[in-house]
DNA sequence: CATGAATGAGAATTCATTCAT
DNA sequence: GATGAATGAATTCTCATTCAT
């Protein structure tokens, strides 16, 4: 069934953020999910690939949240502004689910190859850059830098919400937005 | 003697950095490190503490680099620049150092209490925001958001080029540098 | 299964006889009851857990084996004959397990809950006690005392015959529950 | 130094009643000692015989303890009564060290030679008895039936009374002391 | 003699994975 | 497919003992 691998994914996603991968043993995903460790197996070969899938399943969602409501034709700004409130809202709303993809996507134990951005949220926001950038409106930086700089600071935004350190109503949310947008402006 | 204790953190902040916390066991870091398990546990009482006696050891050591010809009287925009050049500059000499900072400083692993800035460089962020915020030249919003939104900046910047798909030279540090105070300057 | 259960518990009564729980190790108990070390943590949590279900295993079974044919209907005497001569032939025929409770009974090893006399055989002789103190043929001591006093004649008498300094034949075995008869009796 | 031998003597006894030999390792007894693990070894060759010694320093003790005020000259009774009165007295005042004794007179790890009885009171217990024998006011057993008999009752008088089961003042102990006569009496 | 840091063999325990039911 | 008991290699941690100071 695939209710019980959305199970899985789900406590090991839970259990990872509680304990960190290191502890959390497949034994206790097994319990936390109500699905038997031999059943696991049955839907991911090994932990490594499980841990890998739910790091795909959230990429992927990461991503399509992002993309909500893009409007290919709008200016630039609006673009930019319309995905990164979306992100912003997303890891707002889905901490453990950021703090897992920040945690592991530049971890080891992940294979490389999985962490291909598969929705392409990255890749349109280096459309947007550019675009920005034809127009003068955007700093003439490699739109890499402009997406580590951007995506560092919703990820940062996001990881001090989850330790209890901020607290981002409506209003400084879009302040939020507003100042990634201004360190990339030109 | 101390020296074995340095040698200890050096190579565990060595093997994770490599293999992931995951994979490098006790044993793998009293070969590397040239000091016996035994030793290892006279000067750490498990593992928890020595990779949390290594956090607090790198903390304190980027804290100190980023404090680095600190001026108290001069203006809000060059302490800034001058703490952020710093810091920035730091992350591109000591990835490792980075690296492990940045995974470990929201993961469960460690001890919240273990995590308090120890080194002040934080404080002295907050003094220089409320001085920007009270000259209106800061974005008046919660110190801890702009802490976290230029940090983010820093540390992602630092990943990018440690990942290999980015490459900052001096001139691109500038203007990074110059990204982050457009983000929070009002 | 429950058969693998009772085999480790098995290996450990024999090992802890012939070397001291000091110098059997998990390893050697998982090597003579022919089961995986791993499983044996299966079925108790930790060596200590191990070795008090141990514990309580044999001090129920020599309770229950004291209490063989109890006539609660017989005198007194008869009743405290029958007891102690069926307790006494269980020490004979079971040193390793008479040896492993009078080395245990009292040691911070265990856990003094876990201690509790389970088969009631204790109970039952307090019983006998109050009753031969109410027609004034047993001496007016508090039970624990007439308790401690015969249950250490019969320990000691075991054990002199486990260590090979005794020979208790039948008639001798009558002899001395006569004489723990004599000690209490007024 | 002497003194420090006995400090370690002490703080063995001390550990080994607390936590039992298992759990007392030798950085304990230094840390309790307050002498320095490398000094135990100058005392001791190693933990055995560190053991060893405080089993026969204890025995020899008991049995200088039981000797007490012995007049050779007196009937079997007053001298039987004399020595076990001293025996028990011996108990209740030093519980830890008798269960100590109790726990390794039969135990694997202490070297069965250094168990001799050094201080001879086994020995002028048998004499005792087989006086008493030969005048018939001793029951006729093997004397070293007799032996073990008193003393299981000994023994787990004072384990009872460690245990907090038991509560022996002057006048039960001298009614104990009877009751260990009336049951080797014929 | 005294010290206690250092050692590493060995003990306790964990946990990914398998497989009979 | 589902289950969870069983496995044993790998890991964390302990501790008797040594030895340089």
């Amino acid at each position: 069934m695939d209710e019980k691998r959305e199970q899985v994914l789900q406590a090991t996603l839970d259990l990872i953020n509680e304990r960190g991968l290191q502890s959390t043993p497949m034994s206790a995903i097994a319990k936390r999910s109500g699905v038997a460790v031999g059943t696991i197996y049955h839907h991911f070969d090994n932990k490594e690939i499980l841990v890998t899938a739910l790091y795909q399943k959230l990429s992927g969602k990461l991503g399509e949240y992002a993309l909500h409501n893009y409007d290919a034709a709008a200016p630039v700004r609006a673009r930019f502004s319309n995905i990164w409130t979306n992100a912003l809202r997303f890891t707002l709303r889905h901490p453990k689910e950021v703090l897992f993809l920040d945690q592991y996507a530049y971890s080891p134990y992940i294979d490389p190859v999985a962490k291909e951005d598969i929705s392409g949220w990255f890749l349109t926001l280096g459309q947007i850059f550019a675009e920005g950038q034809a127009q003068q409106i955007i700093k003439p930086l490699h739109p890499e830098i402009l997406i580590h700089m951007t995506l560092g600071m919703l990820m940062y935004l996001a990881k001090g919400q989850i330790g209890g350190k901020l607290e981002l109503d409506e209003e400084t949310q879009q302040a939020a937005v507003d100042a990634c947008w201004d360190a990339i402006r030109s």
